[in-house]
DNA sequence: CCTTTATAGTTTCATATGAAACCATTTGCA
DNA sequence: TGCAAATGGTTTCATATGAAACTATAAAGG
């Protein structure tokens, strides 16, 4: 004999779940775009985020919790990946002068060549995303994506 | 003196970048619905839906690899899953009558019991989710997920 | 001052994960 | 038939990850 099914026990339809969804289309943008520098740069998916981010604000001296906060990962995962890229010469990692704990990160020449080549890809995997859609779907996206990513931001 | 920049070498800005707000808002989202399983049911991502699906397709007697396909999980983790599910007793697995090597998987009783908890209030976090958005907004999201999801499918 | 408390970052430990090797069974085909 | 190739599933191994403990330094309170 079936399941009885008393009305929100109704088993869940994955496939149209949400967060199922996203999570599915997530994992597998992610994992295509991780293809184009994971081993062609020897760069993890947490290390290409700090490059990023580095990038982004250089000149700035960011420390590692200000990369934490702008890459949305935990402080582990930002030491680990610092202590990768300083180790291969890509990232040079300094202390403040006003607060000895805090460190001083920038990107070393080394640091901007693996960025240049990695950010053009990048774009260009987004733009192939994207020409999935008209012009009109693309807008309602960032405007959803923005709504959803307010009320998230914990 | 700032790194020289050149055309589409500019640096990524990863807030904006669809990828990256993709990733962080599912990671968000996963998050907060495993919250309500993981401690409480003693269950991970993989095995809650591996029980999902089981529940979906109740009496089919799906096998592992049948489940692997509709969970978008690898062989590798669905074995896993199973492996703690039968253990727990919340999953059945029987031998294939024309096939020794296929399983033949079905939810206990038990297993239903945690279905049973945990598909409302999975249900409850997407209303949760979409109550941010109108109804106009839900709809462009369902059109759009659904056109990218399409061509992602590999 | 000097002691408590907080902050920046690293290390440890236990668990999760994926790729590749593996075992058992079945299928394809000479 | 009988053997090579394919399939279903598990195990092994090496790496990734997160929580909690830890070190060093700085700020706050008495």
């Amino acid at each position: 004999m079936p399941h009885p099914v008393a009305a929100d026990r109704a088993p869940l339809a994955l496939e149209s779940f949400l967060p199922y969804r996203l999570s599915i289309l997530t994992n597998t943008i992610s994992q295509l775009i991780a293809e184009d520098y994971q081993r062609p740069h020897d760069l993890s998916v947490t290390e290409w985020r700090v490059i990023a981010v580095l990038a982004r604000h250089d000149g700035e001296g960011l420390s590692a919790t200000d990369v934490a906060l702008r890459t949305a990962m935990d402080k582990v995962a930002v030491s680990r990946a610092l202590a990768r890229l300083v180790a291969a010469g890509r990232v040079r990692r300094s202390t403040h002068d006003g607060d000895r704990r805090r460190s001083v990160l920038d990107l070393t020449a080394a640091g901007w060549e693996v960025h240049d080549a990695i950010a053009p890809l990048a774009r260009q995997r987004e733009r192939e995303l994207l020409a999935r859609l008209d012009a009109e779907e693309r807008q309602w996206l960032d405007r959803i994506l923005a709504k959803l990513l307010e009320g998230s931001a914990s």
